[in-house]
DNA sequence: TACATATGTACGTTATATTGAACAATAACT
DNA sequence: AGTTATTGTTCAATATAACGTACATATGTA
């Protein structure tokens, strides 16, 4: 694992000098001792995972900072050139900002819901993250009911029987983000 | 790091049996050793980054998968129960909602900014999905200005520079989810 | 400039990660 | 029942992770 340990030499080295600390204060904050972690930027050791773990708290990075490689761009998305995909009766509409794709493990969405309305989504693999972003949602998960108002939020598992319904007198609105972590066997 | 490899070997454990694997085929389809398997499932040695990786990659899940915990089956929050991170003049405000976990890619904030702030962020790594809430948002990145009102979307890499400006009259809110995503293998 | 401090590197010691092989227990087959 | 194969456990040898310390170099200050 010749790449591995490249990658997170360059990586906590990258991330050290950013911040502009020395061995010796990155030593203090993570617990590892300075000439683990020089061994560790040369690449000249593969760390345990306890070792790295360390650091990675210590520094207040996630684990995988250390695996990552570089990744450039950005996309603008404007409203109006988002299409909506209604339900049959158009009281339940999607739309669809950030699509799944094999690099990204999510995909977002934004959902309107009309008064009266109610929407049983099949169950699904994944979680669901829901944050109310105006008005009022009643959320129910294996029949067990949940009212969300402006501000609040919800995460769930998408093998949980749920269904979204808008039993107040304005229209529901909300981000909805669908989580795949991983392929289960 | 007594938890973190009661994690480790839970998971790992867990993975195995849920395949049928014996110790044998999965020693083989990782290339780490019989012994060395058994001995991080019973928690009883502190693997490093390369043994585990080649865990992961020899059964076809992500390095993190070794990491996760539980899961609850749903969590709420209401907005009365976030409290709200401010700057030091108080006209950035950041409502952490899911905060990183090991086994969960990103966080998910909600941001406020007040009329004529302006909140210039550090680089960091990951990359930055911005849906504007309400409200107009003006968001620079390395020097470039980019307009976002109402239901726009922004997606940029985090080692952008990159600011938040709220040139408008009235406060503006946008979801901010920030992304680590794994490397590929 | 000289001196003090900070920083990174090198070194040797100890603990342990990792292995291959042997062993014990269990399951499957005849 | 006896035999063979599979599975998990134990053991000891080897390599190296991780450390504290010393040393070399760089930086800052008077």
């Amino acid at each position: 694992m010749e790449h591995l340990n490249k990658m997170i030499a360059s990586n906590l080295a990258g991330l050290r000098k950013s911040r502009g600390l020395s061995l010796d204060r990155t030593a203090e904050l993570t617990g590892v001792s300075k000439a683990m972690l020089a061994q560790i930027e040369k690449g000249k050791s593969n760390p345990t995972v306890s070792t790295l773990w360390k650091i990675a708290n210590g520094l207040q990075v996630s684990f995988s900072y250390f695996m990552k490689e570089d990744k450039v761009s950005f996309i603008k998305i404007n409203k109006e050139d988002i299409s909506a995909v209604e339900d049959e009766e158009g009281g339940y509409r999607v739309f669809p900002y950030f699509k799944f794709q094999p690099d990204r493990k999510f995909e977002i969405y934004t959902v309107e819901l009309e008064p009266g309305c109610v929407h049983g989504a099949k169950t699904h693999l994944g979680e669901e993250y829901l944050l109310v972003r105006d008005g009022a949602l009643t959320v129910s998960l294996d029949g067990e009911e949940h009212q969300l108002n402006t501000g609040d939020a919800l995460q769930f598992s998408g093998n949980t029987m749920h269904s979204y319904e808008n039993k107040a007198a304005n229209t529901a609105s909300f981000f909805l983000l669908m989580y795949y972590p991983e392929p289960e066997a």
